[in-house]
DNA sequence: GTGAAAGCGCTAACAG
DNA sequence: CTGTTAGCGCTTTCAC
């Protein structure tokens, strides 16, 4: 990169102090408007370009907010990533994409580099229900914003913005969708316990397989830690009972994937031998073929969301108490629950 | 953020001068083995982070990388993006992810924006075979290696550095394929042809088509954009003729999609009634029932092949000419083309 | 081997 | 309304 024309370069130029030239340039008051327009003109002739780094060292503020997931290979994320993007680019802010691979190492690691980088702030989508790195972060004052999955417990309490989806909700739209078109053997195919998205869906739909009086056997609820292949081996195990269950709610739509690749596997079919039901509403399962019913926890909705809350407190309004932000999840009918076949039947 | 420990601090508490503890701390020769050891020390115990802002200013390196994509939401990059992530991770570099709509202006407006911010380098995936931009970046000097597309013409002839999967080869293979199977009407349906990739696939298939002595029809060869839409579209009404293409060579997998639910919907079958090919190996089309046969440009392969040579580049290693990495695609073959039905037929 | 001094480009706090 | 001065945290001469 070559030798570029500084401020100083332009208050030569136009006759005046670089400290003229900074306010022209921001437009802050303190110089006429005449010497402003002077200024700008010059500085464009001159091909003016601010250096990020300089007043970034002096501010302290860099423009630059930090992503933390777990992989943007994961098709969950890259929506939101694409919203996230866009969000804080239309507002002057440059986008840091983290990688954790689902490391809580990794994580912490992460958080050490963007803070040292000096990012006026984070959002990030990785957060354990009790997750020290958050943790750290709360009491290091970081500007941050949790996304699809928050933090639980009393250290939490009020300390943390979040946005994310109604995983009660969740569960209850999952289990009431398979009830109510006729399923009695209902199996949960849970996610990582330690995170709230899973918590709370699983809590959920165990209290709605109850208050529906459903058949309830503990091994029906599975913790598959949001894997593809853990949920593939479960199922297969599921079904060789002779008492298998006949509808499989699957706390993201990769273990769906994997319960799907069991149950045709196996020889058996879905929607009429299986029902089964996922969430995220990733691209994938829309396609002609596949065609798996989800709930979708609105992922753009989240990423604009949470960046836009991100914004203002790194702006510094939006002081005062935490917000928390539940959007409400939305059930996507399709065929892998059978309802086009059957509708409800209660 | 609160007030942090400089190198003055460290200095003052060791009792040498800042200059000793940058010294100290960078691993460069100049000071004593113990008093290394000790502003080391001293360093930790006092939680020292270094100030990216400030280093950048006086070195001239951020350690900064842009990314320069379509759209993170388009299943095609996110696979090379993780892999670019890690390699430039690993590295010491961190990522700025640009998405730029398909748009020349933002991709203009976001490289700007990354030549501001002061990065060592950039990777782009969404260079156009004549791209103004990128000669802009050639005549400034600027870092940068093109990955998946590359730029063609005098101008461009060896300035640039570049990995791509070997277009024509994929054209080639294509074709090969359908022919093999006993195809006599092959529809080609084309990305964008602004693009290197596309002009040579298609460049390709034609001679194939041509060396095979296959019906040509010129109808059969339809640019597309790399939109799935547009792709259905056409589909839909090719399918419509009396004369109808019984395979189709979709540019990438996201066309093919939509050529198949052309297909799907105009009640004919894959592979029975129409083949169906794609390029691109994205995720989607490995889910059964999909089972897309499709070529592999080895997204992940590209990514980090791309990131080493930026990175060489950037440390001023690989000096002198360019370096153009072209990877041997590979094909993929499931069930949309027939081949676990009728295999080769010649 | 070590320290002092200068300066990267910019902004904030003054004094004129 | 303008200009001067100082300094952000770090690296890089250059003396000692």
């Amino acid at each position: 990169m070559q030798r570029k024309t500084t401020i100083k370069d332009i208050g030569r130029a136009a006759g005046v102090s670089p400290t003229a030239v900074s306010m022209a340039l921001n437009d802050r008051r303190g110089v006429s408007p005449d010497t402003r327009r002077r200024i700008k003109a010059l500085a464009v002739e001159m091909g003016y370009r601010p250096n990020y780094a300089a007043r970034s060292l002096v501010s302290c503020k860099s423009y630059l907010i930090g992503f933390v997931i777990n992989s943007i290979a994961d098709p969950f994320y890259p929506e939101m990533a694409q919203k996230v993007e866009e969000t804080a680019n239309a507002a002057g802010y440059s986008l840091l994409l983290c990688n954790t691979q689902r490391s809580l190492g990794r994580e912490k690691a992460v958080l050490e580099v963007l803070h040292d980088r000096g990012v006026d702030g984070v959002i990030i989508a990785t957060a354990m229900a009790d997750d020290a790195n958050i943790r750290h972060l709360i009491e290091d004052g970081f500007c941050f914003v949790l996304v699809n999955r928050h933090c639980s417990g009393a250290f939490f309490e009020n300390r943390i913005d979040y946005v994310v989806a109604d995983n009660e909700a969740i569960g209850r739209m999952a289990i009431r969708h398979l009830y109510r078109l006729g399923h009695e053997r209902i199996a949960v195919i849970a996610g990582d316990l330690n995170t709230t998205t899973a918590m709370l869906r699983t809590r959920a739909a165990v209290a709605a397989l109850e208050k529906y009086g459903l058949d309830r056997d503990e091994r029906w609820v599975v913790e598959c830690h949001y894997r593809r292949d853990a949920a593939r081996t479960a199922a297969v195990e599921l079904l060789a009972c002779n008492k298998r269950p006949t509808a499989f709610f699957c706390q993201d739509d990769f273990m769906a994937f994997g319960v799907r690749d069991a149950v045709l596997e196996s020889g058996l079919q879905i929607p009429r031998d299986v029902a089964l039901i996922g969430v995220d509403d990733v691209e994938m399962g829309a396609l002609r073929g596949v065609d798996l019913s989800t709930i979708s926890p609105r992922k753009s909705e989240m990423g604009f969301t949470a960046t836009r809350i991100l914004i203002d407190k790194m702006q510094g309004r939006q002081i005062g108490k935490s917000r928390n932000v539940v959007l409400t999840p939305e059930l996507i009918v399709r065929t892998s629950c059978g309802y086009s076949l059957k509708g409800y039947r209660r």
